[in-house]
DNA sequence: TTGTATGCGTTATCAA
DNA sequence: TTGATAACGCATACAA
C-alpha cells in the first residue's frame, strides 16, 4: 500500500510551502503565474487528492449531505435522486442515500445515524411527525420533498397534493364515472392522506355518498393493488371506475383486473398517481398524476446547498400536471 | 449554532480524561464499571455525536464506500442497493451513491471523484474497460457486480448471463418457436453482449439462420423496445417471439405490440431479462430471467467489507432462474 | 506574494 | 485501569 500523497508531498515537490498548495487547489489567494504553474505540475505528477477527513475536521464540514428516503428501488423517488445529484455536481457534497424500508423507527434510526455525519439533510416523503421534523431543521440544514413542515414551508419542495386528486376526480366524473373506488396510501403518509381527503371531498361534492367499502388502505406497493381488487371482488363491489394512490398500486390492481378478465377501461377506468416510468408504459398506458420528480430533486438539492452556505431559500409549490392516457374512458352504458 | 459537543466536553463532564472516553466508545480496554457508567451519562447527557471527519483522519479512513451505477433510478439496481445498504447496516459505513448516466466518461469520473473519498468501491454494471478496472482494483478495495475483472473474478458477483439466457432460448424453442426476434444491450454492456452471443449460440445450435435483421440494438430503455417493434413492422419481419436483453425494453415492446392490435403470447410470445418487479405486474406477467439483485447486493456489500479489513474474499458465480409466466406460449398454428 | 505556526477532534503510544 | 501527549492532513491567522 503506497502511502497517500498529501499536500505536503506536493509543497515539497513544487519548491513551495504547503500553504500555497492549499491556497492554490483553493483559489484562497493570488498567487504568481509561475507558482501555480510550478504546483499544478506537481499535482498532477504526484496524482494528489486532498483528504476529504483533514479537509472536513479543519473545515467543520463532512462535504456529505444524507438523503432518507423510503425505499430506494422505488420507481417514484429514483428520478428525484436523479436530480439531486445533479444539483450536486460540481460541488464538493456527495449524497449519502440511506433507505427507511416504510418504518417510522427505521427512519429515526437513519437520520440520527445521519446527524453529525452529514452537512445537510433530505428527506424524501417520510413518516416522521412534524414537530420532529421541525427540532431536525433547527439542528442541521434540512429540505423536505413531498411533506411540509410547519414553519419551515419554505424549505418544503411540495406538490399540491389536494388539487390534483380533485382534478383527477373531475376527470372521472366528466366520463360519468360515479361508482369510483380508491387504493389509499398507508395510515402515516402525508400525500396518501391528502389525495385520500380529496378523493371524499370530490365524491361527497358530486352528491355520491362514498361508501366505506370503497377505500382500501394500501401500502403503495405493487401487490396491495392485486388484493385491493380481489378484496371488492370477493365482497361484491361494482365499481366502474378505480383510484389508486399511487401507480405502483394501480398497476397491481391493473394485473388483477386482466386476471379477472376485467377489461381496462371498457369495464373499468384505472387511475393513478406519480407518473412513473412504468406507468407510460403500462398496457394500456395508464392516466395518472405527473409529478415532476427528476426537477424537484434538483431543486431541493440547489435549495439545500444554499441552506448549507447560510442563505435563505423559498421553494414554491408545484401544481402537478394531469396526464390523460388510454386507461380511463367513458363509463359502460349496460352493467 | 451550538457549537458540536466533543470528547473533550464528555470527559470534562464524566471527570475523567478523554482517551478514557474515546476506550469507552470503542471498547478498546477494559475500564471500571464505574467509570463507564459515568461516562454513558455523559455521552446521553451531552448527546455527544463523535466526529467522523477526526476518527477518519486519525485513522486513515473515511468510513463510506462508494457505488457507481448506470442510473439510480433504474428498477433493475434498486434492489441491490437495498441489499448494500443491508450490509453495511451495524457497520460504520455508509454509502454514496453516484451514477455515470450510462456514459463511460461520466462513470470514469465519478470513480475519479470517489478515490480518496472512500474506503472502497463498488461497480454495479458499468462500462468501463477491464483493465482500468484492474488498474483500480489495484488501487482500493474493489467489488464489481455483473461484471468480471480478469485477475479479480473472486471481488466479482457474476450471474451466468449466458447459460440463463440459452435457458430462456430452450424454453422458446420448446414452444415450438423459431423465428425468434432480439433487443440487445448497448454495444459496450458486457452482460448484454453475453445474452446477445447466448442468443446467437442458440440460434446457430437449433439449426435456424440468423437473419441480422432479426437483432436490434438496444439501449436498456423501455424506449427503445418500443422502437424495435415498430421497426420490425415497418420492415415487414416475421416473428413468432421476441427476447428483449432486458425487462425495460420487453415492456416498451409489449406496449408497441398491443398498439399493434398484437396479441401477447397468442400471436407473439415475449421474455425479458432481469425480473424486475414491473415485469412480474405486467400484463400478462413476463417470462423472464430472474436475477436476485438484492441478494447480489447483500453479498457483494458483505464482501466489500471483508476487503477493506483486509481480508480475501471469494465469490462464487450465481446461476439465475428462469421464470415462465404467462407472455410465453405456444407458437401460432396458421400464420 | 509567500511561509510559519496553530488547531480542528480523534485515536494510539507511552507512562504512570 | 487511567492520563498526558503526539500525530493525522489540512486551512487559516499572522508574520515576513
Amino acid at each position: 500500500m503506497p502511502k497517500k500523497t498529501t499536500l505536503a508531498d506536493v509543497a515539497e515537490r513544487a519548491g513551495v510551502s504547503p500553504s500555497t498548495v492549499s491556497r492554490i487547489i483553493n483559489g484562497t489567494a493570488r498567487v504568481t503565474q509561475q507558482t501555480r504553474q510550478t504546483v499544478q505540475e506537481a499535482i498532477v505528477a504526484l496524482s494528489y487528492q486532498p483528504n476529504v477527513s483533514a479537509k472536513g475536521l479543519v473545515q467543520g464540514k463532512t462535504l456529505t449531505v444524507g438523503v432518507v428516503t423510503h425505499d430506494l428501488g422505488c420507481p417514484y423517488f429514483g428520478p428525484a435522486l436523479q436530480g439531486l445529484q445533479e444539483a450536486l455536481q460540481g460541488t464538493e457534497y456527495m449524497p449519502i442515500f440511506l433507505d427507511a424500508h416504510w418504518d417510522k423507527h427505521l427512519e429515526e434510526r437513519a437520520i440520527q445515524r445521519l446527524l453529525g455525519r452529514v452537512d445537510g439533510l433530505m428527506v424524501m416523503g417520510g413518516l416522521l411527525g412534524e414537530t420532529r421534523l421541525q427540532q431536525i431543521a433547527r439542528q442541521i440544514p434540512l429540505i423536505a420533498l413531498g411533506r411540509s413542515i410547519p414553519e419551515f414551508e419554505h424549505q418544503c419542495v411540495q406538490v399540491d397534493q389536494y388539487h390534483s386528486t380533485r382534478q383527477l376526480m373531475d376527470h372521472l366524473f366528466s366520463l360519468g364515472h360515479q361508482r369510483i373506488v380508491h387504493i389509499s396510501g398507508p395510515q402515516g403518509h402525508v400525500d396518501g392522506q391528502e389525495r385520500l381527503r380529496a378523493y371524499q371531498d370530490a365524491m361527497l361534492n358530486e352528491g355520491l355518498n362514498a361508501d366505506p367499502d370503497w377505500v382500501y388502505t394500501g401500502d403503495f406497493q405493487e401487490a396491495t393493488g392485486l388484493k385491493a381488487v380481489q378484496h371488492w371482488h370477493e365482497q361484491h363491489v361494482q365499481y366502474t371506475a378505480l383510484f389508486a394512490a399511487n401507480d405502483q398500486m394501480a398497476l397491481g390492481a391493473r394485473l388483477a383486473l386482466h386476471e379477472l378478465g376485467i377489461q381496462v377501461p371498457h369495464q373499468v377506468s384505472l387511475v393513478g398517481f406519480d407518473d412513473t416510468v412504468a406507468a407510460a408504459f403500462a398496457v394500456p398506458p395508464l392516466t395518472t398524476i405527473r409529478q415532476p420528480m427528476h426537477e424537484l430533486g434538483r431543486r431541493a438539492g440547489r435549495a439545500l446547498l444554499q441552506l448549507m452556505e447560510g442563505r435563505e431559500v423559498r421553494l414554491a409549490r408545484v401544481m402537478p400536471e394531469l396526464m390523460v392516457r388510454a386507461s380511463t374512458g367513458p363509463v359502460p352504458k349496460a352493467p
